[in-house]
DNA sequence: TGGTGTAATGTTATAATATTACATTTTGAA
DNA sequence: TTCAAAATGTAATATTATAACATTACACCA
């Protein structure tokens, strides 16, 4: 774990400490049916644990599968924005990072006189080990 | 409605019909109060609708509302892709489209040596008249 | 060192979103 | 006309997420 989780709380550390261990994303109940014997009962301990991690950018969410990753990259700046690529075959998840997808939505955006913010990426296919086996 | 419509049975329709005088994207439930007289009683039947519109682009799904927009565009390739920008003031809603996008994503993708199949991507920030408000 | 305010916690209940299961009907092509 | 596929109807239930409210932990600083 990494320094900054030191100022993490029980709970908060529990949560976090599943989903990096987990080789794949995990539903929040998922999250739940794993920490109860570690003194956790309620889906809302576990929303609000992720709710805190997602927001100092500890752990993303994908919105298309309502599934939670923590973030490998130290320091992580997605905050906000995520982009993940999904392999279809067998759901393992990467993240997509430190690139020019910023400037570029931003370019898309303002031909649409739209002021970015943030976004969220999903991209959907095959990865590497499991297009060799199709 | 567009000619494609014709094939579409009595429950798309009315779904369908629900979405296209909407300016706003519509959730499930708040789909199934409105047509409630028409003789569409449970969640079901509305989520089957909006498959098999979501099928034929007819309709796409915004995964980080969990709601639902009717496609403005003839013919819409967007069947399985979708990219959209959000304005976090109004929720007004815009599709993106006739872009480079997928070739872009795939170059993104195949930098990782994963295979793009298609995306989901939702942009967030301000609109035009909601820019200028603030 | 004790008060104070913010964040986190615990607990129960419930809201919101989506699917399973199964029986029946409609449709359209062979 | 018959047969299979698609669509429908209905009830029950699964899954995902939040509301409401009382309590506790903890950093800060007067």
């Amino acid at each position: 774990m990494s320094i900054v989780d030191t100022n993490l709380t029980k709970n908060q550390k529990t949560v976090l400490n599943v989903l990096e261990k987990s080789s794949e994303p995990l539903k929040a109940y998922t999250i739940l049916y794993d920490i109860q014997k570690k003194g956790i009962k309620s889906p809302l301990q576990v929303y609000r644990a992720l709710d805190k991690l997602i927001e100092i950018g500890k752990v993303h969410k994908i919105e298309s599968r309502n599934s939670y990753v923590a973030c490998k990259h130290e320091g992580c700046n997605a905050k906000t924005s995520t982009s993940f690529l999904i392999c279809e075959n067998c759901d393992k998840v990467t993240e997509l990072t430190g690139n020019n997808l910023f400037s570029y939505f931003s370019k898309q955006a303002e031909k649409n006189n739209f002021h970015y913010k943030k976004h969220s990426l999903e991209i959907y296919g095959l990865c590497e080990s499991c297009k060799l086996k199709n």
